[in-house]
DNA sequence: CGGATCGTTGATCAACTTCAACGGTCGTGG
DNA sequence: CCACGACCGTTGAAGTTGATCAACGATCCG
């Protein structure tokens, strides 16, 4: 089915004792889906039903504030996992937009085949049990420069701990991300270089 | 040795097929301990190698910025986990210190005896699967009113959201919670009244 | 009673936003 | 291959939110 390692199996395997034939198993319950940059893969207001693995690529999920703004929540390259965790199950309605930032390959799952994956294969909570840890220990994290920091210190802080960002996703995205506007990153690199 | 059923067996059975006797078993992985308002279970600069569900009281998660003042970063109430999740099992140093702020009961466990429990138990696996989504899916949604909404609303949304906390928490935390002055507080407070 | 703790008040001030306009670049269609 | 427009970053002026600082009051608890 795969000439190469499939990213997710080789992902799953680093935090999970996920056996070739447990992989081959459980692949039906994910589907391959491609999206060209600015393609939207979830629609806010409406249930976001699906979880995504990027492949290769990058996402950003964002949501409209109550003054019409766009506000980006998360991106996700290669390895990430985006969706929105607290709804996919229950199909309530999401105010998450999912789009793609560039061309961009997921390995999807719906909530309902996320629930029999995880019942069939048990070794598939191990491996989630560690990516949600990680990420939930990381969203605290991230509170903490919302809070310690000013805007500029922020902005700076972000662009060396992830200079990979810096190179991919556009300025007034990465503004967006950190909860600055865009002039104002214009003015802070200004006065740095 | 228990009179009532246990609140972490009643919170865990809520997420997953814990049996009784799986209980029994895993119980001495976890410690009952107490703490009296102000107490501190973790400090920071050093490594916090426990994570902690609240049985009965209220704490604090929190750090000390780059200018010495000090940031809740989260909060812990009765069925409620808190911790430094991203560093508490390999032993790292953790910035964040955790305050009781009321008398505490809770149950720990150790990193060391998470791993174990996990791996003998997995159904644990299950659990914690599920409040780790939850968690991370719900501090997704912190950070869309963090950056979607001014500090007044903010405040009033918590209030509203969270009317408990209103009353068992000092005004002062709730402000380093969500980002505000105590100062400012107390001016849209009077605004609104 | 006395001190610590917490909330309040008002004046001043800085960080950051808003708005409007311009310029550069890239991709697409003619 | 050029030209046009969309898209993105920049600039500067004016405006606002919310922080800072210092002082005072109230309340709780030993």
């Amino acid at each position: 089915m795969m000439d190469k390692e499939h990213r997710l199996f080789a992902h799953a395997k680093k935090f999970s004792p996920l056996t070739e034939e447990d992989w081959q198993a459980s692949f039906p319950f994910f589907e391959t889906l491609s999206f060209r940059k600015k393609e939207h893969l979830a629609q806010g207001g409406s249930p976001n039903h699906k979880i995504y693995f990027v492949t290769s690529g990058c996402l950003q999920q964002y949501f409209i504030d109550n003054r019409g703004i766009s506000r980006t929540v998360q991106f996700a390259i290669e390895h990430w996992w985006i969706g929105d965790f607290l709804t996919f199950q229950q199909g309530q309605n999401s105010d998450f937009y999912i789009q793609a930032v560039e061309n961009t390959e997921v390995c999807g799952i719906s909530g309902e085949n996320y629930g029999q994956l995880l019942e069939k294969f048990p070794v598939w909570e191990v491996y989630f049990r560690q990516i949600y840890q990680i990420a939930y220990g990381a969203a605290l994290n991230r509170v903490k420069y919302l809070y310690g920091f000013s805007k500029e210190e922020i902005y700076f802080h972000f662009i060396e701990q992830f200079p990979e960002f810096a190179q991919r996703v556009p300025q007034y995205l990465i503004a967006s991300f950190l909860g600055l506007t865009p002039e104002y990153v214009s003015e802070i690199r200004k006065n740095r270089y």
